[in-house]
DNA sequence: AGTATTACTGTAATTATATACAGTATGTTA
DNA sequence: TAACATACTGTATATAATTACAGTAATACT
């Protein structure tokens, strides 16, 4: 998918907010006139430019035939299993993908996890569940993380964070903390946990 | 809002599920062969009569120009305290709505309510969780309900549903069951718990 | 019995729309 | 330097689409 010039992105833009506002594609002529072309070939043309870059579907014949295509980076991915060796966010890991939902959750989403496990009914996090994962190395002692230890992704309190030690605590009496020495295994923090979806019945 | 007919209902349904396909409205003409219709002017006139009813807005001389009408509901809405005495959605209640494309639990939900207390913990239901509630008078021992006391809007288990008793269980031991004859105390079933969202950091 | 509503067919006119073809001009790539 | 992409104007035409007018027929309401 190559890039658009500004001119196209304009047309691109129109065109949603066209969309936005009426529930149906502009005509040509709809077009020109909001850009102020005097031939609605301008419109016709530029429209063609986007289609050849694989932004839009022309249907040929029907009027309005303007068809939108999908971005992937549509909604907000859901991840299953995380692959080991690969980033969380890989193709294979995508379960499905879920519309932004900004509203919803007070902070911003880059992701949802699918919970495994026990380890954390004690502060209400189930199997199953989803939890809104935001990407970000800015965490802190007390907040629920998602960290990769030595390729395995795992959800725990953040409990200590120093460089000589870092502990994450499971919140399950029937776990123990775990203590890691980030100079002997690889520890990476993918993002801190900003909000939980339940699936009930 | 007048009530639309059977055939105008399919019609509407038509349009509805057309946008859905092609992200326009359809054309009189493929209304007609979609439904088997000789002439274009069939569509036409069930389309001015779905308009008469309000339901729909034809553009005059624009190609494919059908707006629909959305219903007053814009979203699904949020429902912090329920003022006593009144429905649950009663506008007053309703905190803000979230849009129903952003509706990330499979099932479908009418409502979301705030929890207040801390009678669900045991089952991962905290105080602030939204709850996805499903409007229903469907409901089975062992699910989440709704349910309304005498006036009173609370969340619990539903334990045993009977003629003569039905019990209620808070999900957490410092409560106790409460029972209820329905015969004495106004007892009534809002819907079933269907979903959870929450918030956190 | 008369009027209105629903649910269509059939024809036709007007206008809305897509789209081809012929240009002009500028900048970028091979 | 030729070929190509971008960004338009201008004209023309086939066809897509709306929409008016004239009917038919069944059912409901007053």
């Amino acid at each position: 998918m190559k890039n658009l010039t500004e001119r196209q992105k304009e047309i691109l833009d129109l065109i949603k907010s066209y969309i936005g506002d009426f529930g149906f594609p502009p005509t040509r002529v709809d077009i020109s006139k909001k850009l102020g072309f005097k031939s609605a070939n301008a419109a016709e043309q530029h429209l063609r430019a986007i289609e050849k870059k694989g932004f839009i579907k022309i249907l040929s014949g029907a009027s309005r035939g303007i068809v939108l295509i999908e971005e992937e980076e549509k909604g907000i991915p859901v991840i299953g299993l995380v692959a080991a060796g690969g980033p969380i966010l890989a193709q294979e890991n995508i379960e499905k993908r879920i519309p932004y939902s900004q509203n919803l959750l007070t902070e911003s989403v880059d992701y949802y996890l699918r919970v495994k496990g026990d380890s954390m009914v004690d502060i209400g996090i189930y199997e199953e569940d989803l939890i809104g994962v935001r990407k970000t190395k800015d965490i802190k002692e007390g907040s629920v993380v998602v960290a990769r230890i030595n390729d395995e992704v795992t959800v725990k309190t953040l409990k200590k964070f120093s460089s000589d030690e870092v502990v994450l605590k499971a919140e399950n009496e029937n776990y123990s903390d775990i203590k890691i020495n980030p100079s002997v295994d690889e520890l990476n923090f993918e993002g801190t946990c900003v909000g939980l979806l339940r699936n009930l019945s």
